[in-house]
DNA sequence: ATTAACGTTTACGTATACGTGAGGGTTGTG
DNA sequence: CACAACCCTCACGTATACGTAAACGTTAAT
């Protein structure tokens, strides 16, 4: 009676083909960017399957968003990711010490970090508004006429 | 006494390296986006030299803009143009009416495409503001930190 | 144990967005 | 009119980001 039987025992890994469908990316792509060195799976199965785990499919989903959203090349996107190793690297290092001059030069190497992939993202958010601000004085112009004329105007606005 | 002499009397026409110098683009990348039909010369000279307007120049900057700043595809920006044509075509079948029935369809269906312009561009703009999001909270907690570590403290925060 | 469904590596194929000549005209300045 | 500096049209080359198929191994259910 059993059509599509639970898939085992809610492993914490997924296999490569489920990780896809969850994220809407192929197995092409996700083995693309470990090639690229942009992520690679917490373990291996006994046969060398890939096996991914929360985090991987969270770094997944970060790398999709910025090709899609923010239509980062794979190159930038790396660059973004060495920068996020970077930082944690910087946290690992800065438990490991507790003198406040060192911590003070760990804290300021990751926030030069953090604050270039915040301007990053901020200049191509700013150059996107630029462009929204034009469409949408065209569109308040447009509903301007429609309301014109919905009044019994012409609809010659200006 | 005219070591580089003024390029002759200000012609309303620029040939495709002064395009491309002025733009930051290379002149194959304008023959490209001709190929593909985004955009053609306002004129050509007696020995077909490709001839830009200012129009001319405004689109190619408006396409460097989708391509650079948004991240667009070529294929995306082809639409996105396409829409706009409309919308310039859409202007002319106004004036060419004074039934308000018919104006009203015109406008409705610029507005609609707009709509979609802005809404495209919108999307985008939601979807990079949460990574930016995501990447200022980090730059919080790192600001954070150094203040307590320049107050004489651990750095420990939280 | 069998077997369908899925995974692995390897490798060649493809669409996009140009780069880079080759071979030959065009412009405009001396 | 000579000639350097552009421009033209092919046309092939290249980097990126995958698609696709071959040949073969793994998993898991029956």
């Amino acid at each position: 009676m059993s059509v599509t039987p639970p898939r085992s025992t809610e492993a914490p890994f997924l296999k490569i083909q489920e990780v896809a469908s969850e994220l809407g990316l192929t197995t092409r792509s996700i083995r693309y960017y470990e090639e690229l060195g942009l992520l690679s799976p917490a373990a291996r199965s006994d046969g060398s399957y890939r096996l991914y785990d929360a985090s991987d499919i969270e770094r997944l989903r970060f790398i999709k968003g910025l090709r899609d959203d923010a239509g980062f090349s794979l190159a930038e996107i790396s660059q973004l990711l060495e920068d996020e190793a970077a930082r944690v690297r910087s946290r690992e290092a800065f438990s490991q010490t507790d003198d406040p001059a060192e911590r003070r030069d760990i804290v300021v190497g990751a926030l030069a970090r953090v604050e270039r992939q915040s301007r990053i993202l901020r200049e191509k958010i700013n150059r996107l508004e630029t462009m929204v601000e034009a469409v949408e004085a065209r569109h308040r112009r447009l509903a301007a006429r429609l309301a014109d004329l919905d009044a019994g105007g012409t609809g010659e606005v200006r």
